[in-house]
DNA sequence: AATATTTTTTGGTCGGACCAAAACACTAAG
DNA sequence: CTTAGTGTTTTGGTCCGACCAAAAAATATT
């Protein structure tokens, strides 16, 4: 059997796909849906609810809801909830951030062997920006994330760019507490100049190791700090 | 602001969570949830309803929903829907099987360093049943399935199953249609032996070069198909 | 033209109602 | 006593109408 708000849900994405409920615009009233569409308003509120959790519909309490053209990124966030859950459970902080690990060192390794100029340019860019933000922990953060963006970047699949937004925002609640002195930072200004030296060589097994040892020494803090909670 | 059905799921989800509501167990009608927590029905069908979304129910139409407690397979199915309306885009395909690719590399070297006694007994199982199956074509196709599953599970950890099964349920309706006869299962079934042995040697660049060849040999008919239609 | 104020529209919530399907209780047959 | 069939109650899906407060639009004011 079928919901008669589960018609509505496949009319409203065929509008949404064809153009006519334009991206990031806002979806037409209730009222004016329930005449379009001839269904009540509650099986209208039903869809909304439904499409807005899917993340086509991105929807504020008292405002319209606005219209999202899905792209990786709204995977990620629609997902969100249920990441939390997992992250809650003994382990699940340390599955997800071993995964990354895993994702990430293999990125290193495709870099040094298949990153061309443009890239070698973005890394070089990001690492001196990271640099210069040593003394500045908050934005240390900031150019720290950008230099691991940038690895996520040299595949050219938009898919690893919206898993590592996932990561980050899934990840980043736990190590954003630890502690980040200036020292911490140029540790890990270290760890990230040896992974682009040897992504610069060629070399993949170097990266591979530095960016593995990067992450398990971040690892042992942000494992301490979750302990301690 | 806040809604009040946003309430509802947060006592939901905490009644869930202490096990007040079990896993497995139908949840209480709608009406003595209305009673229990002093909510309009409106309130509490679009509590069931989020709730139903982020999959911590599993709501059939007509039948009391189901309180699952979430694990990764679950996310999956929740990113279901848009990662299917991904595909439909042009290179949404190719990009999500280039992901696989690039993740069922790493895999195979990981393998190779890796893999214990156990792992190998596994793969050697997986690789024989699909010996067997070669000239059943739709048991080939799971032992096929199977044995690069194997692949997922030496890393020991809970994510990557969970994203083997994504790349099955996502991709599996694409390549479902090429043609597949005993001679390519034969073909397949050569290549996964050369993975296999790769790994046996402790190759991880031989076990990364094999399986890269195998799914790009498959790329190209998953891609004729795809072209053809 | 910019700003304050009033009016209209609209999302959120409620309560009641109806239907058909599911769940349950009960009865009859084996 | 189990099973199969029947009738009753419960329950999910849908619709309607109503009200409120916040947002948006229209209007008046400075």
């Amino acid at each position: 059997m079928r919901r008669a708000s589960d018609d509505l849900v496949v009319e409203i994405e065929g509008r949404i796909a064809s153009g006519q409920f334009e991206h990031n615009k806002p979806l037409p009233a209730e009222r004016d849906l329930m005449d379009t569409f001839g269904a009540s308003r509650t099986v209208v509120r039903e869809a909304i609810s439904i499409l807005a959790n899917r993340g086509l519909l991105e929807s504020k309490p008292r405002f319209r809801p606005v219209v999202k053209k899905p792209d990786y990124g709204t995977v990620l966030t629609a997902t969100g909830n249920i990441i939390e859950h997992l992250l809650g459970e003994p382990g699940g902080v340390a599955d997800l951030y071993k995964s990354r690990e895993f994702i990430e060192r293999s990125l290193a390794r495709h870099a040094a062997l298949h990153a061309n100029k443009d890239d070698i340019v973005d890394l070089k860019a990001a690492l001196a920006a990271n640099y210069e933000a040593i003394d500045d922990t908050p934005r240390f953060f900031q150019t720290d994330m950008e230099f691991h963006g940038v690895l996520y970047q040299i595949i050219r699949n938009p898919i690893f760019p919206a898993i590592h937004k996932g990561y980050l925002s899934w990840l980043s609640p736990s190590w954003g507490k630890m502690k980040r002195s200036a020292d911490h930072n140029m540790i890990n200004y270290q760890a990230h100049k040896k992974i682009y030296d040897a992504i610069l060589e060629r070399d993949p097994t170097q990266a591979e190791d530095a960016l593995s040892e990067h992450l398990a020494v971040a690892w042992e803090v942000v494992k301490d700090t979750l302990e301690s909670n």
